[in-house]
DNA sequence: CTCAGTACACTGGTCAGACCAGTAACTCTG
DNA sequence: CAGAGTTACTGGTCTGACCAGTGTACTGAG
C-alpha cells in the first residue's frame, strides 16, 4: 500500500483553484466581472487578506485585473503571453538557459513558423509582408529598424497559423534581443548589419512566396546563425549547426 | 513633447520589485533566507499585509518558499521550469487553440528534440533510451503504457540538452493527452495500437542510435500524424501534413 | 558527557475592523 | 437634456490579534 505525500493546501490556494478553474473551464469569460473583495470573503467564508493574497497571485499570472474604485469588480482578462514572457525572461537570467538555448529555441520556432507561412499564405498575406518588409528599409536609425524587424516576424508568425508559435516566438524573440542589444548596439557598422539583414528578409520573402517552405525555413535558420551565432560562446555553437541542414 | 502613460505603482508592486532584483542580480543566492514577515515590514516601512501580498506573488513566480515556523524566514529557491510550465499549461488551454494547433506545435516540438538527440547522444544517453523502451514494452495495461511512453520523450528531449525544449515539450505533450485521453480510452484496440507505438518508437531509436538526425524528426513526426491525425478534424489536417517531408 | 524529551519563542496563516483616495453612477440643477 | 455635484462603493493599506505548528535551546536522565 503506498500513499501519496501531501502538501498543506493554503485557504487562499484553495479560493486560486476555484477562480483559476472558472476561467480555463470557460464559466468566466473575458470581459466578465469579479464580485468585490467583500463579496467574496462572504462566498469564500474567508477573511478579506485571504481573499486579497488570492486575487494577487491571479493579477501575477495576469487572469484578472483590479482597479481601486471599479464597483463592477475585478475584470477577467484574455490569456496573453505576458506571463510566459516573464517567467521565460526569468528562467533566461538564471542558470541553465544561455543564449546557445535560446538561440536554438528561436531557430526552431522560426524555422517552422517559415514552412508553415510558405504553405499556408494567402495573397493579404504577401501583400502584408511585402508592407512590413518596406518598413524595414525605410527604417530611420536602429532602434526603428529593430522593430520594425520584430514587426516583420510577427507578421509570418501570424500567417503560420499557430498561436502557440506566435506567442512562444514573440516571447524568445525578445529575450533574445534583450540578451544581446547591447553588445549589438556597440557593433561598429551597423549600416552593414541592417543591409545584411534587410537581403535575409528578402530572400526569405522571395521563398515564402514561391510556396517553398523548405527553403524558407532554411534560409530563416541560417540567417539566425549568421547573424547571432558569434555572439554565442564558440564551445556552444555546435549546438546550433544540426538545425542548419 | 511625449508623455508616457503611467500606472499608479502599488506599494507590494516595490517590495516585488526590489526582492526580485537582489534575487536576480545574484545578491541573493538561492538557499538563502529573507528576514521574517515583520521583520521585512519593519525594513520596507509597511504593514504586513503588504509584505505578504508581495510574498505571495514571488511565491507564485517560484522566486521564495515560506513555511510557517521556520524561525530562519522565507527561502530563496533556484531557478524552476515550474512557472514557465503553468503560464505555457494556461496558454495552450485557453482560447483558439485546439487540437490541430496543439498537435502541430507538438511535431515542431518533438521533431526539433529527436533531431538534436540524435546528434547529441552519448553512450548513457542511449542506455537510458533503451530502459525507457523495454519500461514501455514491459508496461501492464494502457495507463502504466502512457506513462512509460511520456518518460520516453522526456529522456528525448533530455538528451536534446535544450530546457526550453524539455519545458514545453512536456507541457504539449501533457495538454494533447487531456483532450484526446478519453477518445484514446475508448478505443476498442488498444492493443494494436500499443505495439503500433512500440514499433514506431523502436525504429525513432535506431535512427538516432545511428545519429541520423533528420530521419528521427521525420519519424517522430509521422509517428504523431499516424496515431493522432485521426482526432483532428478533417479539414484541418492539412495545417499538419507540411510538417511530414 | 551524551542524548532524548520538553518548553518556549517565534513563524507564517488567517481574521476582524478601520481609514483613505479614488471611481462610477446617480441625482440634482440650470 | 447637459453638466455639476453627491454618494455609495471600490480596492489599497494599516493595526492588532489569535492560532497551529516549527526549530532551537534548554533540561534532565542515563
Amino acid at each position: 500500500m503506498k500513499f501519496e505525500p501531501v502538501a498543506p493546501v493554503r485557504a487562499y490556494e484553495r479560493i486560486v483553484e476555484q477562480i483559476e478553474e472558472a476561467v480555463v473551464s470557460g464559466r468566466l469569460k473575458p470581459g466578465d466581472r469579479l464580485p468585490g473583495e467583500r463579496e467574496l470573503m462572504t462566498q469564500f467564508g474567508v477573511g478579506r487578506s485571504t481573499v486579497r493574497e488570492a486575487l494577487r497571485v491571479l493579477q501575477a499570472a495576469e487572469l484578472i485585473r483590479s482597479r481601486p474604485g471599479d464597483p463592477r469588480g475585478p475584470e477577467v482578462l484574455a490569456a496573453s503571453p505576458g506571463a510566459l514572457h516573464r517567467s521565460m525572461h526569468r528562467l533566461a537570467r538564471a542558470d541553465h538557459v544561455g543564449l546557445a538555448e535560446l538561440l536554438q529555441f528561436r531557430m526552431v520556432l522560426d524555422g517552422s513558423s517559415h514552412l508553415l507561412a510558405a504553405e499556408l499564405r494567402t495573397a493579404e498575406d504577401l501583400t502584408a509582408l511585402d508592407t512590413a518588409l518596406e518598413g524595414m528599409a525605410a527604417a530611420d536609425g536602429y532602434a526603428e529598424f529593430s522593430r520594425a524587424d520584430v514587426a516583420f516576424h510577427d507578421v509570418i508568425a501570424q500567417v503560420s497559423r499557430n498561436p502557440l508559435l506566435v506567442v512562444s516566438g514573440e516571447v524568445v524573440r525578445g529575450v533574445v534581443l534583450e540578451l544581446i542589444e547591447d553588445k549589438l548596439s556597440h557593433a561598429n557598422d551597423r549600416g552593414t548589419l541592417m543591409r545584411s539583414w534587410l537581403r535575409h528578409h528578402e530572400e526569405v520573402l522571395n521563398a515564402i512566396r514561391a510556396a517553398d517552405g523548405k527553403s524558407a525555413a532554411r534560409l530563416a535558420r541560417q540567417a539566425l546563425y549568421d547573424n547571432y551565432a558569434e555572439y554565442v560562446p564558440k564551445d556552444q555553437r555546435t549546438l546550433l549547426t544540426p538545425l542548419l541542414t
